[in-house]
DNA sequence: GTGTATTTGAAAATAATTTTCAACAAGACA
DNA sequence: TGTCTTGTTGAAAATTATTTTCAAATACAC
């Protein structure tokens, strides 16, 4: 999703559009490699100088709530967001911590198995595939 | 892994067998829903009296290095901690935030097709599913 | 433009985590 | 069993992260 389609999840939520939310959607926007709010209220203060730190706490509860923002977890760091797509399935670069979304196909077969094996319904999944990327490989070559 | 197994792994990397690590051991082991550091102090105090929260820290993150320990994510909440198998494959109940583990075939050829539209290599996943365990589901349909 | 309800940021309050360090206890060895 | 040595502990303090409060600012409906 991109910033034009976001303001309009705002807007048709009811929310203003007000300077401090467009900086942060277009930091999040313009990062793909899951940002801390200190991050984002670094990068943020480039774009609206005035931004509150407390601000981009409120609005990245805000952003999740309305689907638009993910929260992107690893092992080390668990407050990373990113601009969310449709889907929670990531995969995460090791090297240089950029974060892409997948298709995610065939999981419904293992889901199924587990269900009857354990008795659970289960109506939501996080799939988070961690590696290093092309550009990271060929560092690591070097 | 059961406590005396884990036991012997901090035994044999070479850590002592203190009597807040085995009090920590046992609270983990006798809880499956993933416990946060506080809750695991908490519990930990009946068992061992002195135990300091520091001290439950120190401990998660030793534990965890060692793999006897997993950290379990949610949207909710990052912080819960659970005695850990082999695997990263943890089924939530979203009821009574219970947490099992799940063996987990039938991820290579999704996996094998991620690595392909993507060219990143791919040397670890984590998979979470969530949703009611059968005791939950007997709740709600009361 | 004006009015009004929402939103903001600074400051303060609170919560979470880490560091420091003197006292303690695990376990090696006599 | 009784030292000795070193890893480990917990209290306190320091730091960091997050939330609350509230008066001032501003989005936007009219
Ligand atoms: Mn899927
Ligand atoms: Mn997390
Ligand atoms: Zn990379
Ligand atoms: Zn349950």
């Amino acid at each position: 999703m991109n910033q034009v389609e976001m303001t309009q999840v705002l807007r048709q939520a009811g929310y203003r559009l007000t300077q401090p939310r467009l900086a942060i959607l277009q930091v999040l926007e313009e990062n793909d490699e899951g940002l801390s709010p200190e991050e984002v209220h670094q990068q943020g203060r480039a774009i609206c100088a005035s931004l509150g730190l407390v601000t981009v706490y409120r609005t990245l509860d805000l952003l999740t709530e309305l689907g638009l923002v993910r929260r992107v977890h690893s092992e080390q760091r668990c407050q990373g967001f990113a601009s969310a797509g449709s889907d929670r399935h990531y995969l995460i670069c090791e090297g240089c911590h950029r974060v892409i979304e997948f298709p995610c196909h065939g999981l419904e077969a293992l889901i199924e198995s587990v269900r009857q094996q354990t008795g659970y319904t289960i109506n939501a999944h996080l799939l988070e595939l961690s590696g290093l990327c092309p550009e990271c490989q060929m560092g690591q070559a070097a």
